[in-house]
DNA sequence: ATCGTCGATTTTTTT
DNA sequence: AATCGACGAT
């Protein structure tokens, strides 16, 4: 840490003292490291480069940016919307805006609040603003907005009725709870699902409508609307009992918190003083309605009040005594809006302008990520959205390679597809880590990763079926949230009897009427077993686990003179303590192994915690878990292919990119016909997978896919053909593919007229005949037929030179055999279909 | 209270 | 195909 000069005289001398009022709950770490420091972080060329605090920015952060770039990052006004096409550098003009601000003085670190959409955005836009101002910028608020509105509710958890240890509900949890709501309810008979419940108060709550102002407006005359009341009712009021919110509460309570405490909104309005909020297009009506909070003017009685309780924001009041609303720069691109499904609007982007009056608008056009047949397919495919601004995205880089398409029979087929190509990638020189898988819907993973198991591909799937999202993870966890949050039930039930120890649901209704009769909490009533005349092996079961709970509570009670234990040893403390462990290890459920070893994963997790985080407590800990993001997961130097849904690649870019399952009732998917705009939805997420591609582009699809078992037959995706065709090399292409026959697929493949450079045919850049096709590939033996069975070849020892045969391939010879154990691999060379690998263990081959 | 079996239901995307 | 819940036997 260099020192720094003294403070300058731009920058207002209030924000150390507002700092100061910061610490109170110590849950910010930041903020409060920040404050001791002086509300400052170190850095490097600020003193030693410019003779004066006046002077701007220096030239060095604005090295080699265009223009219209350099204008977003210089911009000095109260509002900036920076539309920043795919791939246009927005991260370095958002990062440069930041150092900018910082390095002339204009602001402090702990004036800059951004929001990005993830946790790794975040860190990564932490990193490149520190590594531009060579040092800590600390103080700085980069996060997403639920990390930021759950530190806001944090400190200030007692204003509204909640403890600052409160739980942060994920939608399984909510699922969960409203399913036993539900229930007890009967309201499955009125039509009501967890699903469609569920949806409706994610709803409202993004609307920032609460359970009363529904309440007024509800048609008292309908019953199902009655229901729907009382099951919000009860949800409501179960998440207050449990001291929990949920996902959608955290941003609505934050902006709740705001209007009801107007004194509340002032501390944060006057801190932060310049806002930044990327991918803009993706807010919600909540999310924007926080914005909006945040930057609004301080009304001059509200500062008087803030001053009178020691907090000097007199340097940053105007003449009448207003402290003035805080900067706002947003980014945005409305053709990557994908997520209006959860109430993301599109119209907070484009009208940004209406709203803040007097914002300059930037442009960012051009792409430096893709080449530009990459590019030309995307501008295509977007045009067809209609209400939306024009925009062509350019590149200086050249055409690069034509896009590769390709047909499968099946799902299978397909991955076979993707495994060849991407080997053949990675034996041209690109690493494994640079290639990405996606798709639509979570459930295309399980063809795609048998097939590259079998072909030993390292990949690593992102989000899907997530760690924490596991049974023995979720009991491991809830362990911890029962410690931390004695009044979450939810936790609470799930560990009673987990490991089982005979406490059953009777046991559980016993308790909890004591509980009731008695005024006391559940966790109150657990002590009190003894006093339940129930039989003494359960009374004894309850009295344990109770021992337990108390014994870890103490472990984090900070007035315990032994001071407060790291989260890996309450961890292992509960596991051993439970027994939980040691019930999964000597199960002969062979699956319970693994388990196993997924709690031992976590404990991992917590040292690796504690290590990142020296002061983190339990409950930073459990923050963190609850708001881990798929993209979050994603580590750049993990050496494997990556798979993710196409939501969760927003953001990201590979050099080579694989779209799969491009099929109607896919992409578009099914369910997005009805919706209004959904279609249109469905393009951007095309045209967002499209432009996450910088050197290589391959679009696949199936003629048939399996789905509930059954295999259905799947038609191009309509997106395909607004791609001119000179832009795809069809390795197999839907026109022949799909010659079979049905008029359906004709219509689909038709060329419309006028459009394109075709010189009329299919419309498919088609290089075999269906004819030719056929013959060489009878329908009846696929060669990439891939039987579901996993087989296990124990021991099979093969050596170059060896025969096999291959259930799907055909018969080829060994060439050569890498890897250990259970990982050994066989390069083969098939006699019809080439060169492939195969992992011995569970290829179906014989050896001849 | 616990375990096993049968049958229903499932798949859109996520903080 | 696979998971989840309901129900019935021990």
């Amino acid at each position: 840490m260099t020192s720094l000069p003294d403070a300058p005289q731009t920058t207002p001398s209030s924000v150390p003292i507002i700092l100061d009022g910061w610490q109170g709950d110590g849950t910010d770490i930041e903020a409060t490291a920040g404050a001791r420091a002086g509300g400052r972080g170190s850095r490097g060329s600020a003193g030693a480069g410019g003779p004066g605090p006046w002077r701007g920015p220096s030239e060095r952060l604005f090295d080699g940016l265009n223009p219209q770039q350099r204008e977003a990052a210089e911009y000095r006004g109260q509002a900036l919307l920076i539309v920043a096409g795919a791939g246009s550098g927005k991260t370095s003009v958002l990062t440069r805006r930041i150092a900018g601000l910082i390095e002339s003085r204009e602001a402090w670190p702990s004036e800059i609040l951004a929001i990005t959409f993830t946790n790794k955005a975040a860190n990564e836009m932490r990193e490149r603003v520190e590594q531009l101002l060579g040092g800590k910028a600390q103080g700085m608020w980069i996060s997403t907005f639920h990390s930021a509105c759950v530190r806001i509710l944090r400190r200030e958890a007692e204003t509204i009725g909640k403890t600052p240890s409160f739980t942060i509900y994920d939608s399984g949890d909510s699922r969960a709870l409203l399913k036993r709501i539900i229930k007890e309810l009967d309201a499955d008979t009125l039509g009501f699902t967890v699903g469609s419940a569920a949806n409706r108060i994610s709803k409202l709550k993004n609307e920032l409508t609460d359970l009363e102002t529904h309440a007024r407006s509800a048609n008292l005359s309908d019953p199902q609307e009655v229901m729907f009341l009382e099951i919000f009712r009860q949800y409501t009021r179960e998440l207050r009992r449990a001291n929990a919110f949920d996902f959608d509460d955290l941003i609505a309570e934050t902006v709740f918190l705001f209007r009801a405490f107007p004194r509340v909104a002032a501390l944060y309005q006057s801190r932060f003083r310049h806002i930044l909020v990327d991918e803009y297009q993706d807010t919600n009506h909540a999310q924007y309605s926080l914005i909006r909070e945040l930057t609004m003017p301080v009304a001059p009685d509200i500062a008087d009040e803030l001053e009178a309780h020691g907090r000097n924001v007199g340097p940053l009041r105007d003449a009448a005594g207003v402290i003035p609303s805080a900067s706002l720069t947003v980014v945005g691109d409305s053709d990557q809006s994908i997520y209006a499904f959860r109430g993301a609007d599109i119209r907070n982007i484009v009208e940004f302008e209406r709203d803040f009056p007097g914002a300059k608008v930037v442009l960012l056009e051009q792409n430096y990520r893709s080449t530009q047949n990459i590019l030309s397919a995307a501008n295509a495919v977007i045009a067809n959205n209609f209400d939306r601004k024009d925009k062509k995205l350019w590149t200086a880089v050249g055409d690069g390679e034509k896009i590769v398409g390709y047909t499968g029979y099946s799902g299978h087929d397909e991955a076979q597809f993707v495994a060849d190509e991407i080997e053949k990638l990675h034996s041209a020189g690109m690493d494994y880590k640079d290639i990405a898988v996606f798709y639509r819907t979570n459930a295309q993973t399980r063809a795609l990763e048998e097939i590259f198991i079998r072909s030993a591909l390292p990949y690593k799937v992102m989000g899907g079926t997530k760690f924490y999202e596991r049974a023995e993870i979720k009991d491991a966890m809830a362990y911890l949230i029962t410690v931390a949050n004695p009044s979450d039930m939810l936790a609470l039930r799930r560990i009673l009897n987990t490991p089982k120890r005979g406490i059953g649901p009777a046991t559980e209704t016993q308790l909890a009427s004591y509980a009731e009769d008695n005024g006391l909490t559940f966790r109150a009533a657990m002590r009190d077993a003894g006093s339940l005349g129930l039989g003494p092996k359960v009374t004894n079961a309850i009295l344990q686990l109770s021992n337990l709970l108390d014994e870890a509570a103490a472990k984090i009670d900070p007035s315990n003179p032994a001071g407060v234990s790291p989260v890996a040893d309450i961890l292992t403390f509960l596991l051993d303590g439970s027994g939980y462990l040691d019930v999964l290890r000597n199960s002969r459920d062979p699956q319970d192994e693994a388990r196993a070893e997924n709690v031992d994963e976590l404990v991992a997790v917590t040292r690796e915690f504690a290590r990142n985080n020296p002061d983190g407590t339990l409950v930073d800990f459990l923050t963190e878990v609850s708001l881990v993001a798929a993209a979050d997961e994603i580590d750049d130097s993990s050496g494997s292919v990556s798979l993710m849904t196409l939501h969760t690649a927003k953001g990201l870019e590979y050099d080579a990119v694989f779209l799969t399952g491009i099929e109607e009732d896919l992409l578009p998917h099914r369910m997005s016909a009805n919706e209004p705009g959904g279609p249109a939805e469905e393009r951007r997420l095309f045209y967002v997978g499209i432009t996450r591609a910088k050197k290589r582009l391959f679009l696949s699809l199936a003629m048939t896919r399996a789905q509930f078992g059954e295999t259905a037959v799947a038609m191009p995706s309509r997106y395909l053909q607004e791609i001119p065709a000179d832009l795809i090399d069809w390795r197999q292409s839907p026109g022949s593919a799909n010659g079979r026959g049905g008029t359906q697929s004709r219509a689909l493949n038709a060329r419309r007229p006028g459009l394109g450079a075709g010189s009329g045919g299919t419309g498919w850049n088609d290089p075999l005949s269906s004819s030719t096709f056929r013959q060489e590939r009878p329908k009846a033996e696929w060669p990439n037929r891939v039987t579901g069975k996993v087989r296990d070849n124990g021991d099979l020892e093969l050596a170059p030179g060896d025969r096999i045969r291959h259930a799907d391939f055909g018969e080829g010879r060994v060439t050569q055999v890498t890897g250990q154990g259970a990982k050994r691999v066989a390069h083969v060379q098939f006699d019809k279909v080439g060169a492939k690998k195969l992992l011995i263990k569970i290829a179906p081959i014989d050896k001849l």
